[in-house]
DNA sequence: GAAGAAGATGTAAGCGCTTGCATAAACAGG
DNA sequence: CCTGTTTATGCAAGCGCTTACATCTTCTTC
């Protein structure tokens, strides 16, 4: 097993120097074009790559972006964060994603690996966690910029959304539509503000209404069709059973459809079901969901040109920049039903 | 702005020396407790975190697995991608994910990354890309791993699923069902053996059965619910119609059926749909579907496994393992339509 | 209590690359 | 043809870390 080619070998086979070698790979326009090609050929036949350990260690810039989302499963990250990526590539980063599976702990772990590997600058969601991560960050200087979440009293680099006042409005069409008893399926709320948020927008919401928000039926559980499933269920097991449920995104009202059919109820005669999010999901479902549209995609463009200007030490973001969301009807929430 | 400490910072706040600090990093039972509290001590209140492109310059090791995936949007590749990540955290390993967005030479420009960047091995799916890549990685001896697809008669390690076999057992319920007129929405084949072979499952199927292949009324259009949907829309204009849509995959399904929604077909009176995948959204959709079911997180559990022993370089590993799909019947595929 | 074994720590040589500085080559102008 | 520039290349010092090897402590054991 021959060991990989290293800049050393190009050059000698090159018959010039390592430091020119180096040039030609990095500032071309600085080498004469014969020895250029000379390098060139011997890189070509050596199938040599340079060791991106030790071009860091040297050079102190990666021109890598590291992205930690808690899933890849859900769509909602997908869909930004492919975005983010196209950009972040069109502008000569590449991003290195990380998932954190909601393990706790494991976003620090995540972080460290990445820092470590040299990331330029990062990508986290939402800004709940570990004051002492933010330490860190601020300690080995790597910038962070926040997204999916918009906390303007909090001052970090963040773009994302008003999840509360998104979901209040929701709410707001809710309640106009003359339903009182409403059933909520939140995700869970510890660890993750974005959930704890839309919960929070919906009580401020029914409260303003003159409305008691403990009269809200709370469930909060996993992101998944099959969780939803099961919190429908026992929705729809109280009396009076509530005439509409909100949930904390299209995924569970993805689920809460599914319960509602297999329950034999329709939606929305018999039950009203609002999303969040609008994924593509929302509009394939029968009925097609009504629920708040997130510009996931142009959050992601937006963060990564501003993630660079951070990390290039542009001169200045705005702490927080916020995006506007859309309360979107469609089929699924209807009024309350007559009786 | 105070640099990033290094080990010999560490060193020198503990006074020991910088061997002592790296070996209470990475082999802390040759250090004795006093000094490793000390060490720890000092690591804690500076901060520090190791330098990882020192660390794999230094130990050749990282520890770290790379993966790159056409796009991240596609709900089957995050189920399975999942898992691998999992599988590969609880073996110590960190997961790498890139994506290319079906970007032409987009892969070649990862693997070069990934590969710098120390990665100790690579996920890759499906066969087909340019040879000089697998040369690439044969000569700087990175084992490779292909996914989601199995070709036996390739000698590369792999591990996936007989597209066409399961794609032609598929046809073969189809066909049973007396359906004669068949339309197909693919994807895009070139440079897409999945896609490919899913293809020619049906047309292989429909040859076997006495019938001509030139008579499906095929379209390639790239993933996405809306291509779908258009591509639905032209076959529905053929006369006489398709009495039966097999679609590349679930998400193609989909479209088909919100496109027949939308122009007034019911599915599967008169026009049945067939995904491929089962993907939560199969049996999200209404009516839903019948597909191939892929044994994702499986796959990508295993998948973990096996990489980490090709990079171990354990004993052996078969070439090519084939994981088992499953027809499964749901509601959106039904008898052909009288008359 | 001395000799030897075992264990803990320090020393220093790289790992592959970039880059400031020195040097050599090429060119211009008189 | 010589001097003064400009330009192309080479030299060599790190970047932060690991690890064989050397050195210094502790234990054992008789």
């Amino acid at each position: 097993m021959r060991s990989t080619p290293t800049l050393d070998d190009v050059a000698r086979k090159a018959g010039v120097s390592t430091a020119t070698v180096s040039r030609c790979l990095n500032t071309p326009d600085r080498v004469v074009k014969d020895t250029r090609d000379k390098v060139m050929h011997a890189v070509e036949a050596l199938g040599y790559t340079p060791n991106f350990g030790a071009r860091v260690m040297a050079a102190k810039r990666t021109f890598t972006i590291g992205a930690i989302i808690p899933t890849m499963e859900n769509a909602i990250f997908a869909r930004g964060i492919q975005a983010f990526q196209e950009e972040l590539h069109r502008r000569g980063y590449t991003l290195l994603v990380s998932s954190t599976g909601y393990r706790p702990g494991a976003e620090e772990e995540q972080v460290h690996a990445l820092v470590g590997r040299g990331a330029d600058g990062l990508l986290l969601i939402g800004y709940d966690r570990d004051p002492a991560l933010y330490q860190y960050l601020d300690r080995q200087s790597v910038p962070a910029l926040i997204a999916w979440a918009h906390q303007p009293q909090i001052d970090r680099p963040a773009i994302g959304f008003d999840n509360h006042a998104a979901m209040a409005e929701l709410t707001r069409e809710v309640l106009a539509r003359g339903h009182r008893r409403i059933g909520v399926i939140s995700g869970m709320v510890e660890g993750n503000d974005r959930a704890a948020d839309r919960l929070k927008g919906i009580r401020d919401a029914v409260q303003a209404q003159g409305l008691n928000p403990g009269d809200l039926l709370e469930i909060q559980t996993p992101y998944g069709i099959e969780t939803a499933e099961r919190a429908m269920e026992t929705l729809m097991q109280a009396t009076p059973r509530p005439t509409v449920v909100m949930c904390g995104n299209d995924v569970l009202a993805a689920g809460a459809l599914r319960a509602a059919r297999l329950l034999g109820l329709s939606v929305p005669q018999d039950v009203s079901v609002t999303g969040f999010d609008d994924i593509e999901l929302a509009r394939i479902v029968t009925p097609a969901l009504t629920t708040v549209h997130l510009p996931h995609r142009d959050m992601g463009t937006k963060a990564a040109t501003a993630l660079i200007a951070l990390v290039e030490g542009s001169p200045e973001w705005p702490a927080a920049v916020k995006l506007d969301t859309v309360v979107t009807l469609r089929d699924s929430l209807g009024q309350v039903p007559a009786g």
